[in-house]
DNA sequence: GCTTTAATGTTAAAATTATAACATTTAGTG
DNA sequence: CACTAAATGTTATAATTTTAACATTAAAGC
């Protein structure tokens, strides 16, 4: 290793430290060196710093973008997701005020909500929240507290109280495991208050849930299956699945599988 | 403009909603079309995805790198902005439980933030939200509300309240405007409430603040100069300024203009 | 159903970026 | 001060990306 590129990569991270981006041929001249060594740098030294198209960008820096190329199958599994939302959106309607819970399942909606006029969203998760304030027709209640990492979304002790002073039209709840017996679960236990209270204020209630989680129990129980309006689901075997032994459940909407 | 491109380009900001990249091949094969067409979405129409070096990303995303090319001037402006955090960090200690406040001063700081072993954050802002949860060693709680995007900020009426409830140690105030006679001010009156909590909790308050800001009076008003403990600042003139008039104010740090 | 226009595809050329090999400079050592 | 080794610069070449022009296909209107 080398002090004086070290040095370089600090001037040059400082640069970028607060987003955007620097052509490689204004780094070597910031830094007075070729274009080559600000290269070597990159490569030799072990540095927050990707060079992507010829310009240097922050890379695995908090709240930016990390620089790792999608696989095929991750890119292609959005396809379906993004076809279940689709389902979902049709039960939307101009003015709404919608809970959109937490997960990644009903992210695909989010930029949908542009094509409306004005909308009211109310959720509980960052990356819910970070879709929905770069949509101007889309009012964005975000209910504050604790953050969880692993399900980016909150959590406080007054959730419940805050969601029933909202005029919750709709709720949109997303499951981890839906099961005929033991009703609906997720994982973390802090998004059972969100969840009940919004099931509980809103109008009408929709569990948005891909067939893989059909028969499954996670650890948080939060609801059963006929505390449901509608569930939007993806695949043609699921309201057989959910209807036999005679139990009465939900209208089931499943999408049809040749959508363009 | 053409339904099928936004269609498109919707499929493709989900797929990179979550960060990372996705390369023109890649796209064009997702969607079924020639890398050709991809390109002409992304000119033609108004996204949020730049196409950087045969890479889509996400741009202008909250949270996320905007694509823009950083000229020289900004690049050293960047320096000045994380010369300024760089003097507040001194006061930041292992174990703190920090107020942070919203607009773009204080973003340099909180990269900073992973060289402790444990902080907690509270704010009521998105962007510092962002920063802050991609850290695993900061406990983040965040003051939801409803989102005004000008700030990047939310409100809500028990905002002060909410702020009382915590053990915040330290307070990081910003402000848009500092006055000796009328004191520091901002822009939005939503966020005068967060920042008078804090300053109310808080043990130890900062001001930091560029010199622009200096004799500069501002729509909302939340503060005298003399509720700081410390103003954090990065002009030689700020501290005469200040201290003119025979007026007492608090202790003054200025970063040295030498720095390597 | 024909015409017209918009949308998309294809190809080749231009520009840019990446890689590798070798030349040169600089810093450290006896 | 020469010698050595590391660091940096230069050049040529290869690979990739961008642009532009034109061909083809699909949609819309009459």
């Amino acid at each position: 290793m080398n002090g004086r590129s070290a040095l370089r990569l600090a001037k040059l991270q400082e640069a970028l430290a607060s987003g955007g981006t620097l052509h490689l041929r204004d780094a070597a001249e910031l830094c007075d060196v070729s274009e080559m060594t600000i290269r070597r740098d990159l490569t030799t030294q072990d540095t927050a710093i990707s060079l992507l198209g010829g310009r240097l960008v922050m890379a695995n820096y908090p709240g930016v973008t990390p620089i790792y190329d999608l696989t095929e199958q991750q890119a292609s599994h959005y396809q379906a997701k993004y076809r279940l939302c689709q389902r979902a959106l049709a039960y939307i309607e101009e003015g709404d005020t919608l809970f959109i819970d937490c997960g990644s399942t009903l992210m695909p909606l989010l930029s949908q909500l542009s094509h409306f006029r004005e909308l009211t969203v109310v959720t509980y998760a960052l990356n819910v929240a970070n879709a929905v304030a770069a949509l101007p027709n889309v009012r964005l209640v975000l209910l504050g507290g604790l953050f969880y990492a692993t399900s980016q979304s909150f959590g406080s002790d007054n959730m419940t109280a805050a969601i029933e002073r909202l005029g919750i039209n709709k709720a949109l709840i997303s499951a981890a495991g839906v099961d005929l017996e033991r009703g609906v679960s997720c994982f973390h236990f802090h998004e059972v208050a969100p969840k009940q209270a919004a099931i509980a204020t809103a109008m009408q209630c929709l569990l948005v849930v891909d067939a893989s989680k059909f028969s499954v129990i996670r650890p948080a129980y939060f609801a059963a299956l006929d505390d449901f309006d509608v569930v939007v689901t993806d695949e043609e075997g699921a309201p057989q699945l959910l209807k036999e032994n005679g139990r009465v459940v939900p209208e089931i909407v499943v999408p049809s599988v040749t959508v363009a």
